[in-house]
DNA sequence: CTCTTGTAAGATGTCATACAAGTTGCCGAA
DNA sequence: TTCGGCAACTTGTATGACATCTTACAAGAG
C-alpha cells in the first residue's frame, strides 16, 4: 500500500557520487590535481572522515590516487584497474581453470579481428605492426619479456581495426594470461619458432589486405596456442599430482 | 651504491589486504559475517579510522558490504563488480561516436557466441533463453523496457557458452547502447517485429545445436540492426543540423 | 654566484574520543 | 500472550591532535 521511503544515501557516498560524475563528464582531468582534502571538506560542507571514506572508495576503483605529503589527483583508468576485478571474479567464482576460457575466448575475437585489420589498417598500423614482429624476432629478454611482446602483436592488430572499442576488450583478455604464456615459451621446444613463424603469415595476410586468410592464419596460430595451453594445464596438474604422493 | 629503501605501505592498505586475503583463500565465505570493527581494530591494532578506510575500499570493490546498525559481510562477486569497471574504462577510453563501433564490435563477437551456445548450452541455459524469448514477444513495457530484454537475451546467449569470460566482454558493449536501442524500437517500425523473428530463428538453431545457422541467424540479425542504427544516426545528425539552422 | 642544508608550510595518514543513528533482542506492563 | 519501550549492540560522522611525507624557500658555506 505504500511505497518503501528510500533511505537516506551516506554522506560518504554522495561525495564518492559526485567526484565520480565530475570525472566521468571529465569536468576534471586525468592527471589534473584535486583540491586539497581540506578545501574539499569546505566544499561538500562534510567532515574529513566522511570525505577521506569517499577519496578511498575512489582510489579503490582506480578513479583517482591519493599520495601522501603531495595530494589527489585523478587517474587515467588503465586496462589493469579493468582486469583485477576480472581475476577476483573467476578466482571465486570457479576453481576450474579459466585458462582454457582465456584462449577459446581469443579463439572467438580474434579470428575477425585479424580480418577486419586487413581491410581498414592504415599505413601507421602496419608501420607498427612491422616494428612488433621485428622485436619478437630480435629480443634476447627472458620469457616474460617474450610473453609481453607476444600481446603487443596482438594488440597492435586490434588497434589496426581502426574500431575503438576491440582493443578496450581484447586488452584484458590478454592480460589474463601472461604466466601461461611465459611457461609456454619457456617450456615448449618448439614453441617461439612457432608462434614467429604464423605472426609473419598473419601479418603477410593483413598487409596485402587479405582479409580472409588473416582470419584463417589467426585461426591456425590459436589453435596452436591452445595445444601448448594444454600441454602446460596437464604439466601442471602432473606435477600437483607428484606433490601429493610426496 | 644505496638501494632505495622500500616506503612502508599505509596500514589501511595492509589491513586491506589480509582482509582480501581472507576472502580470496575462502577462510571467509561469502554471506558470513565478519566481526564489529570494534573487535577487528583490537585484532590488527589500528585505529578505527584505519579500519574503516580499508573496509571502505574493500566495499567499493565489491567483496564486502557494510550495513549501518548490523555488520560486515563478506559478499559474492556479482558480474556487476566487474562490468562496472569496465564499462567505466570503455567510457572514459572511447570518444563521443562509439554508436557504429559499438555495432560493429557486437557483429565480430556475438555470431561466434552464438555458435559456441548452440554446441555447449545446458538445460538450464536452453530454459532461461526461452523465457527471455516470451518475455520479450508479451511484455507490453516501454521501449527502454523492450530494450533491457533484448540486451538480457543476448547476454544469456553468451551465458550458454559455457565459457565465464564471454558474458563479461559482451555485458559492458551491451551497456554502452542502451539509448540508441530505445531509440530504434521508438522510431522504426518493423524494428520489434523483425527483431523477434529473427531472435527466434537464432534460438531454435541454438536449440538444434545448429551451430553455423545459429553463426548465420546471428550476423544477419546484427545486419538489420546496423541498419536501423544507422536510421537513428541519420536520424539525429539532420535534428542537429535544424537545430543549427534554428 | 652556486651548491648545500635547515626549516617551515602544507599535504595526507593515523589516532583517540565523542556523539548520531540504525538494528536487534530482552523484559516488563497491560 | 502481546505490545511497547528500553538497552545494548552495530556502523556513520564530527572534531582535534599529532605523525609523516613533499615541496619550496631562505640562510649559510664555498
Amino acid at each position: 500500500m505504500f511505497e518503501p521511503v528510500g533511505k537516506r544515501r551516506l554522506l560518504s557516498k554522495l561525495v564518492e557520487s559526485q567526484i565520480e560524475e565530475a570525472i566521468r563528464s571529465k569536468v576534471v582531468l586525468p592527471g589534473q590535481k584535486l583540491s586539497s582534502e581540506q578545501e574539499l571538506c569546505k566544499q561538500f560542507k562534510v567532515s574529513r572522515t566522511a570525505l577521506r571514506e569517499a577519496l578511498r572508495m575512489l582510489a579503490a576503483r582506480g578513479l583517482v590516487v591519493v599520495m601522501k605529503g603531495k595530494g589527489i589527483y585523478v587517474q587515467n583508468i588503465s586496462a589493469e584497474t579493468v582486469t583485477d576485478p576480472i581475476y577476483l571474479y573467476l578466482q571465486m567464482q570457479s576453481e576450474s581453470n579459466y585458462i582454457l576460457d582465456v584462449i577459446h575466448a581469443r579463439q572467438i575475437i580474434e579470428p575477425p579481428i585479424a580480418a577486419l585489420a586487413a581491410l581498414y589498417h592504415t599505413e601507421e598500423d602496419a608501420e607498427r605492426l612491422k616494428k612488433d614482429l621485428n622485436d619478437l624476432d630480435t629480443t634476447d629478454g627472458d620469457y616474460e619479456e617474450l610473453s609481453r611482446l607476444d600481446m603487443l602483436f596482438h594488440l597492435d592488430i586490434a588497434k589496426a581495426s581502426e574500431n575503438l572499442l576491440i582493443p578496450l576488450l581484447l586488452e584484458p583478455i590478454h592480460r589474463l594470461a601472461p604466466r601461461i604464456k611465459s611457461s609456454v615459451y619457456a617450456t615448449v621446444v618448439d614453441a617461439r619458432q612457432l608462434a614467429a613463424e604464423w605472426h609473419k603469415k598473419i601479418l603477410d595476410a593483413i598487409l596485402n589486405r587479405d582479409a580472409e586468410n588473416a582470419r584463417l592464419a589467426m585461426i591456425r596460430h590459436l589453435e596452436i596456442a591452445e595445444q601448448h595451453d594444454k600441454q602446460i594445464v596437464q604439466q601442471q596438474n602432473h606435477d600437483k599430482l607428484l606433490e601429493k604422493v610426496v
